[in-house]
DNA sequence: AGTGTATCCTGCAGGC
DNA sequence: TGCCTGCAGGATACAC
């Protein structure tokens, strides 16, 4: 589900409710969302105030005093809702799987139908290090077109699939990577090292600026993603291509197609996108 | 270095 | 209405 203009607008929205406040104590629903015993995570936590929100490729990283760093990772369907002091429960609380209650009222809950999720709370060793496993950041400052070939030329994977490698570049999931590959006008089926270099410069644009304008919309709400504030993303009805199968492309016509591509759904314009 | 497959888990849409 | 299949914003581990 969250994408990096997802994990974007959650940190957003989480910062002003939970900066300077403090974790009173954790109540887990579903451990298994934990990569470790209940009885280790809670002594982790609890006690320490949140610093920062920040967010790295899909990750949700709040930053502890004490110099750990909760981190999250959304799954496909998970959620971070703030709960205001008084309230019994989110009002988008499904499926909560962690609550952390805040000294003084109100909570942090996850919540996460599939689970697909976890919850971490990490040395900032361990943290950056993991960090350093990732690809780069598509949206920092430094991030150029010859990076994105340059790392295209050393793979034989179909783009499509090298976009999702969050190990070459963070951040970019399914729907964005899709969408991207139809304003650049690249089949997502081609090898990535096949990727000219004019071709580079086109999806380093349309990555960009789709990223972007999905995150000044909020995200892309399909079914279950919120915003922290419980509000649905609108880069929905932005998409172009995604989940569109059988639709006209709306630039020249020709009946948008889904492929599969190791084991994901891919989407293209046939007219638009050449092989 | 690739791909295909399976796994975690729940819900929903569509066909019959 | 029920039952079945296939599909879903992700990530990982495995065999080939």
């Amino acid at each position: 589900m969250p994408e990096l203009p997802e994990a974007e607008t959650i940190v957003r929205g989480l910062r002003p409710h939970l900066i300077g406040r403090r974790i009173a104590d954790v109540e887990v629903v579903h451990s298994d969302v934990l990569r470790i015993a209940p009885e280790a995570f809670r002594p982790a936590v609890t006690g320490r105030a949140f610093e920062a929100v920040e967010r790295r490729g899909k990750n949700v990283l709040m930053r502890l005093s004490g110099g750990r760093v909760l981190a999250v990772n959304l799954g496909m369907t998970g959620r971070l809702l703030p709960l205001p002091a008084g309230a019994s429960d989110a009002p988008d609380a499904t499926h909560p799987a962690v609550r952390f209650l805040l000294e003084g009222g109100g909570a942090l809950v996850f919540d996460d139908t599939r689970r697909f999720g976890t919850v971490e709370c990490l040395g900032s060793a361990e943290w950056s290090a993991r960090s350093a496993r990732m690809g780069p950041e598509p949206l920092a400052r430094g991030y150029s077109a010859r990076d994105l070939h340059d790392a295209l030329l050393r793979s034989r994977s179909p783009v499509r699939s090298w976009l999702l490698d969050q190990r070459r570049i963070a951040g970019v999931g399914n729907i964005y990577a899709n969408e991207a590959l139809y304003q650049a006008g690249i089949d997502p089926r081609r090898p990535a090292r096949d990727v000219r270099e004019d071709e580079a410069r086109r999806l380093h644009r349309a990555l960009r600026r789709v990223l972007r304008e999905a995150i000044d919309s909020g995200g892309t709400t399909l079914r279950d993603y919120r915003t922290a504030d419980g509000e649905q993303g609108r880069y929905a009805r932005a998409l172009r291509v995604y989940g569109r199968e059988g639709l006209p492309c709306g630039r020249c016509g020709s009946t948008v197609e889904r492929v599969v591509l190791t084991n994901r759904s891919a989407f293209l314009c046939p007219g638009c996108q050449t092989p």
